[in-house]
DNA sequence: GTGGTTGCAAAAGGTTTGCATCTGT
DNA sequence: ACAGATGCAAACCTTTTGCAACCAC
């Protein structure tokens, strides 16, 4: 779901949206200020994150955590999972495993645990790593 | 996989391993230092977290990532997956999902990633916070 | 005395907060 | 003038590091 970038955005804020509708690998706070910063903004990363949060209530974006001790953030969208290398830290996406949804509800069953989300993440290595 | 309490460990030492073997689910460093607190043992932060990573590195234990900023450890034990209430915050574990390594070998041929572990953990509202 | 353990202070990162300033309407 | 966006400094929290002190054999 693509981010639309309309008139009363300041020029951080579209830069942002524009970074975002480019992404093709989660980033982190670090990455946004480094793409902001290339192209001519210096901004402080109290802003980043005022923009993060803001993306974040308004769900556009999604906050996720491959254990590294920071945030990593991506559009928004269909349900998916990552691939996540730990030799270049390349993270791909895939699409939704079967059966995942039908085993929450057996597990809700069982348990009484009323499952709301869930945090599924492959690490190994990639195709061009384990050249 | 209980820890073995040796004559050659310190009291720190012991009554860290005590606590794992008591623990009945992933805790973090605050709790591991409180815990010492309270039999009496002021023990520095430096020291709790050097004594997790040599039981880390001596894979006695496993560091666990729940996306609340901070890592969680428990002892290592046979593969399983967590239900972590959004509530009260209590954290319990379940038995390997059928599946979920054939689904696994599925995706690693799909994709040409080899993968060598994955993170599967639910979060929702747990059978007490229902009430 | 040597190696391993601990404490302490500091630092490194990521993240948040308070407050002042700026900008656009 | 007002609301919203930004910058800056400081703080907070988890985690790590360097160094000195300590303890046990």
């Amino acid at each position: 779901m693509k981010l639309v970038i309309t008139d009363n955005l300041t020029a951080i804020q579209k830069a942002t949206y524009l970074f975002f509708n480019n992404l093709t690998q989660p980033a982190d706070y670090c990455q946004i200020m480094e793409h902001l910063d290339k192209i001519g903004l210096k901004v402080n990363k109290t802003t980043v994150y005022r923009n993060l949060n803001t993306l974040l209530v308004e769900n556009k974006i999604t906050e996720l955590d491959f254990g590294e001790g920071k945030k990593r953030y991506e559009l928004r969208q269909n349900h998916h999972h990552h691939l996540v290398c730990n030799q270049c830290k390349k993270i791909e996406c895939f699409e939704i495993i079967q059966d995942l949804h039908q085993q929450e509800a057996e597990i809700a069953k069982n348990t009484e645990f009323k499952i709301t989300s869930h945090v599924l993440e492959f690490f190994g290595t990639c195709k061009v790593c384990q050249a």
